[in-house]
RNA sequence: CGGGGUGUAGCGUAGUUUGGUAGCGCGCAGCGUUCGGGACGCUGAGGUCGCAGGUUCAAAUCCUGUCACCCCGACCA
């Protein structure tokens, strides 16, 4: 395609996906790197994303009544101690601070790698009757990671998420909530980030340190790798036992409360780029596009050309946010910036348009191209807006069960994920031997074992015994 | 942490083999012409050649060390 051509700037996803994925964030100006080796620098056109992905996320959270607080981003040693799985999972990839100004410290500080410990201290201080629970909190904030090699948005030292941490009375309501937020998040990505999502469960090897259950979003990226995009733990009384979270229940007797904690991080920005982005740059849903049109006026500096492109702005502003680029560069070269940022839609206006009361809209996902008149322009966008939003949902859900195999022998599962990289769904005895082996040979790790299960065979992929449960499988990010 | 790669103007790079005035394209600034898929002309600004040592009359170039980033692997909520 001669539109393809244009664009040099971004090395093309079937020549290397990875370098594709550097040059979009880097040429979308989503994040510049910083003197501080794998931490990232969010630009605005990412930070927007952001917090357009904190707004409806929030809302959402508040729905279910869920209350902010913040926590302090130090945790002392002994506390993150207190729990032996948790520090145990954690301690490799803890940053310490050792020194305040010249002195010393009594006793080291981490810098959270999550909040956990912080919030139990808390709950084991505030919680005294059932009529305390349950305690809804969740806060954002940034927490970080000392990680070996790090990948923007993906995986940085340090990262923007929100972790929300719930105290029960009861297991039944601990394990409501965890799944409610998985829904809750669920949800999000499908309406939100058109990000199909597949629910389930993590295997015992992969789970949280710590956590009793863990619950996972796992989504399919274009090259066919998974990406774990948030997670929801149930801890049951685990937590509570370690840190003396006690209550007194209507019978006048102690009783450890049930915990949950769930996180979502920049690194969904990641998927979004993942699944929607193609050789012209990054493809934004509308529902987090920081900008969703943009006007580019052609000959602007004919007479009344930028002041009917205002008119425009006006009328569109109503409902979408709308961006007018007056600069001075050429039309061909603003059409190609604003498509490497993925802004939705682009409206294009030039005196010939002008003359016929009409402008061409056209739409970031497919490249066409459709004549409106200026009359009902608002209607004509919104509607594009909901369509662009529905297809991308419908294409990314299109590419995931095109990629999404089967396999009923490690022949079959070694051929599958070397030819065709993806998804595979396999049978599993439960045993973590088989786990690792799979690993091993295939490089893939079981994402989850979905809510929806399927019956593919009766013998485990791997060891030919009973199966329990059905597998998704994949290489992961 | 292991393997590989790369560091020269904001970005992309030539020059390194064989030491001898740092060059080009894009971008940037000014002026003018342009404008429906990255326009063009003229003029101009911009460089501790990643950093530190060493060899030499002379180092981007050779030697030693070091740092950063990217990719693959290992590790990893």
């Amino acid at each position: 395609m001669a539109k393809e051509k244009l664009v040099t700037a971004i090395t093309s996803m079937e020549d290397d996906f990875a370098q594709w994925y550097t040059d979009v964030v880097k040429k979308a100006e989503l994040i510049d790197y910083s003197s501080v080796r794998g931490c990232m620098i969010l630009r605005p056109n990412g930070y927007a994303i952001w917090e357009n992905i904190q707004k409806e996320l929030d809302r959402r959270f508040k729905e279910t009544g869920v209350e902010n607080v913040y926590m302090p981003m130090f945790i002392p040693e002994s506390l993150l101690q207190r729990e032996k799985d948790h520090v145990e999972g954690f301690a490799p990839e803890v940053a310490w601070v050792t020194h305040g100004g010249n002195e010393k410290l009594q006793e080291r500080l981490c810098v959270r790698p999550t909040s956990e410990t912080l919030f139990c201290d808390l709950y084991s201080n505030i919680v005294q009757s059932y009529r305390d629970l349950p305690k809804l909190y969740n806060q954002w904030c940034s927490v970080v990671r000392w990680e070996k090699t790090t990948r923007p948005f993906l995986r940085s030292m340090e990262f923007l998420w929100q972790e929300g941490h719930t105290a029960h009375a009861t297991a039944e309501e601990a394990e409501e909530r965890t799944i409610q937020m998985l829904n809750v998040y669920a949800d999000f990505c499908e309406q939100v980030l058109a990000i199909p999502m597949i629910k389930g469960r993590k295997s015992d090897k992969e789970k949280f340190a710590g956590a009793h259950a863990t619950y996972t979003i796992e989504a399919l990226m274009h090259d066919g790798k998974a990406l774990q995009s948030g997670t929801s733990h149930n801890f049951g009384d685990g937590f509570a036992r370690a840190f003396d979270i006690q209550y007194t229940d209507k019978d006048n007797k102690l009783q450890y409360v049930h915990q949950t904690s769930w996180g979502l991080s920049t690194r969904i920005i990641g998927a979004v780029i993942m699944v929607h982005g193609d050789n012209s740059g990054l493809v934004l849903p509308p529902r987090i596009a920081p900008t969703q049109v943009v006007i580019v006026p052609v000959m602007q500096q004919k007479e009344g050309v930028l002041e009917k492109a205002n008119e425009v702005k006006e009328k569109l502003s109503s409902v979408a946010s709308v961006m007018l680029d007056d600069s001075d560069k050429s039309p061909g070269w603003k059409f190609s910036e604003h498509e490497m940022r993925g802004i939705p839609v682009r409206v294009e206006l030039g005196p010939r348009d002008i003359a016929n009361n009409q402008a061409v809209l056209a739409r970031r996902d497919t490249g066409e191209k459709v004549t409106v008149s200026l009359d009902n322009i608002a209607e004509e966008v919104t509607k594009l807006l909901d369509d662009i939003q529905n297809s991308l949902l419908e294409k990314a859900r299109k590419h995931r069960d095109a990629h999404t195999y089967t396999a009923t022998s490690m022949e079959e599962f070694e051929k599958t994920i070397k030819e065709t990289p993806g998804f595979i769904k396999a049978m599993w005895c439960g045993d973590e031997a088989c786990e690792l082996e799979i690993k091993e040979k295939t490089g893939a790790t079981s994402r989850c074992m979905p809510f929806e299960q399927e019956e593919i065979s009766d013998k485990c992929v791997c060891c030919g015994k009973k199966a329990k449960t059905m597998v998704y499988w994949g290489k992961a990010y």
